[in-house]
DNA sequence: GCAAAAAACTAATATCATTAGGAAACCACT
DNA sequence: AGTGGTTTCCTAATGATATTAGTTTTTTGC
């Protein structure tokens, strides 16, 4: 019988698809030995074991997510940069909500700093380029920032805001216009 | 032999224990029935299943948070009551990071809907009482507070802000700061 | 075409979760 | 105190996932 041809890119890559569509604790070596049709100990070949795997694909949510954001941030500045990257980040974690739970996987140290999280990081400080803030203030900004990204999506997706009026997507836009004078006053306040 | 004496309440209480010593993911049956010297199969006289457990850990946090988000806001209005509400939060995070965890466990709508969620959620409203601001914007203000706590201390604790200065602290009271005024101002921005 | 490397397999072990059914402790009530 | 019923706990069996060791087979590079 031929080989089933896999490798770690393959395997990594269709644990990112079955996050998204069963959830991110669907991901099993068990479940992807069954969709390539193969022996759950053969996988062993091409991952060290279950986290392995689970670290492979939160390197490839945070690569992905960093992607978003540049592409977001590109050709944009002020208010219009933070906008499009806050709609980068909900968009993303709407349409890869595996991805999405991926991301916050712990990372070993080099793990974390080969990943696209410090590219995120310093795609967001260029967002905020146009608000000519302080070096330190930046740093505040870009964590505020990704914060408010960051816990919002998780309580809107969560259901924490299902049960209140009005609908999320008002309080998203007010909070990014909140955010935006924030910047613009950032000295004064 | 005598019995174990267990109860619903008590694997609670011991699982709330173990996830805040041991993580969220090393909350098992098994674990628990092994801390009470008693088979695996027992504990099914007192707990469903092991989701059964983590509901249970998980509402046992929200009502935790939420006591603590209460008395930090008892007595208090404004800004400090602001800043009361998100240190008892990041308190929370940091002493209890088993139950943080556990806090995010999906619950069924009966279940969400009598936990401490919607506890907290009005003792938020409360503490914005001291801002003026109109029944939609005290929504979106709690929203938004809501996010900032929960994504800083999701982030703080997953190290992302430990590879840039300066220290997180300060990023912390920074960002309490910039939201006091954007309530202070809600209506002008 | 052959030897080495890589990929896949079988087999064994461990942990966790779950259900079924039986035994023993506990409680209420006479 | 004894007895009946309830509840707790147990044994036993099953199935899923993960992991390691050792073996076979395919592929590939020379």
């Amino acid at each position: 019988m031929p080989r089933a041809g896999l490798s770690w890119e393959k395997l990594i890559q269709a644990g990112a698809a079955l996050a998204d569509s069963e959830g991110f604790a669907a991901l099993t070596l068990a479940a992807l030995a069954r969709q390539f049709d193969v022996k759950l100990a053969s996988l062993y070949a091409h991952v060290r074991n279950s986290d392995d795997l689970k670290a492979g694909v939160a390197l490839l949510a945070l690569d992905l997510l960093a992607k978003w954001a540049e592409s977001a941030v590109a050709g944009r500045a002020g208010k219009e940069a933070v906008v499009a990257l806050a709609e980068a980040h909900r968009r993303f974690a709407g349409e890869h909500p595996g991805l999405f739970e991926a991301a916050r996987f712990p990372l070993s140290a080099e793990q974390a700093a080969g990943s696209g999280g410090p590219r995120l990081a310093r795609t967001m400080l260029a967002a905020l380029r146009g608000y000519e803030l302080s070096e330190a203030d930046q740093v505040h900004a870009v964590r505020l920032l990704g914060s408010f990204f960051l816990g919002f999506s998780l309580l809107e997706r969560s259901g924490s805001f299902a049960h209140s009026q009005p609908e999320p997507g008002q309080s998203w836009r007010r909070g990014l216009d909140a955010l935006d004078v924030t910047f613009k006053n950032w000295k004064t306040t």
